[in-house]
DNA sequence: TGATTAGATGAAAGATGATTCAGGTTTTCA
DNA sequence: TGAAAACCTGAATCATCTTTCATCTAATCA
């Protein structure tokens, strides 16, 4: 896969006639399922093409090469996990800070199960240069909404809710990809849910 | 990059003489310089024949295949790491809670920031094929040294030490790596190793 | 309906890079 | 010192993919 600068990562065109729409739509979805049953390394864009059911010539018209390709799908899984964390921080504004707290968390672990083998198929994408970009991008959001957030509560004015906000967003993020990547059964799931709100909890009370 | 199957990680010939010791010591060096400046996707067994200063054929004869080498240099960054914290946590037990965790935490960052631009580099290769079987063997030393320096510790008999220790590494490993991927300048690191000790300590004491 | 635009095709060009192997050089040690 | 064993070399092989483009089909609309 040769270099491609930054600029290339748009998409080339966007589909008009619902022919067309239909055509990304299929696209996106044999990425992932390709992701899936394939990995990242077995990807190839015939592959995906043929999978969707186009040719490659197709999926070329409406991006620009395989990175552009992998981040647009990447970017689609992360806005829909941040979109439900956002609302369960804006509407857990004011409530006490165990609700908060409970909200944030069970939020942002629901909707990474809800598609819990493609999150695990994105993360290695996510590392590839320029994905970080992306994940940047999100976690800024995320850390907006915990801090807009947790101003509303309770909490000691020597508190840096900021770097506060920061911390919870790494915590969550990071307990969770390591536990999926261990391949936890559920039980052990329902049991990280647990201790990870108790955990948040105990920080946000310990600062 | 084709398959390569499980038992072709393995080292193909140990060196013998000292000639190819340092050959060898070269071959790992030079995949880390390479991986640092060019990256995973322009890192290929030429050049890191050419910056060891060998031919490529040279390299053939002591890694099977490129997985093979990265794995290798993966290994080794992973069980220097891992010894830090494993003496970290012997040393430590029997001590305060307080001790305890601040030792554990404080050397593992410790460890980690030492090659921080490696450790960096390596986290792309961990999540390749095969490379999440170091990472979890490394996961369950962590969690084997936590645990029985834990186990030593003044808890209330309720607590799943098993559990907490696995949660504990979860969080150390998880949170730093965002961090690190975040870039973030020293002082934030410093706040960093702050929060995540209080942290830590916090949850063990609401457990 | 005829012309214009949008959408789709897929063989083939062009690159890249992993891996081999036949043949050289150096080290060891009996 | 002279095999034998260990090491090293790097051009050539082989397989794989990404990406293009000349050409074809379908939709739109005046």
């Amino acid at each position: 896969m040769p270099k491609a600068a930054i600029q290339d990562l748009q998409p080339r065109k966007t589909p008009l006639q619902s022919r067309s729409v239909a055509t990304v739509q299929a696209i996106y979805d044999a990425t992932i399922q390709v992701l899936l049953k394939d990995g990242p390394d077995q990807l190839t864009t015939v592959r995906v093409a043929q999978r969707a059911g186009v040719s490659v010539g197709t999926l070329y018209q409406y991006f620009p090469n395989k990175q552009a390709l992998l981040f647009a799908v990447l970017e689609r899984h992360l806005l829909q996990v941040s979109k439900v964390v956002e609302d369960a921080c804006t509407s857990s504004r004011l409530q006490p800070l165990e609700v908060m707290v409970s909200a944030l968390v069970n939020s942002f672990i629901d909707a990474k199960l809800t598609d819990r083998e493609t999150a695990l198929a994105l993360y290695r994408i996510a590392g590839e240069a320029g994905g970080y970009i992306i994940v940047d991008r999100m976690r800024k959001r995320y850390e907006s909404a915990i801090t807009a957030m947790l101003q509303t509560a309770p909490l000691p004015p020597s508190a840096d809710v900021h770097f506060m906000a920061h911390m919870i967003y790494l915590i969550m993020a990071g307990t969770l990809r390591g536990h999926l990547e261990t391949n936890a059964p559920p039980p052990m799931t329902r049991k990280l849910r647990e201790h990870l709100s108790k955990l948040v909890l105990a920080y946000c009370q310990a600062m």
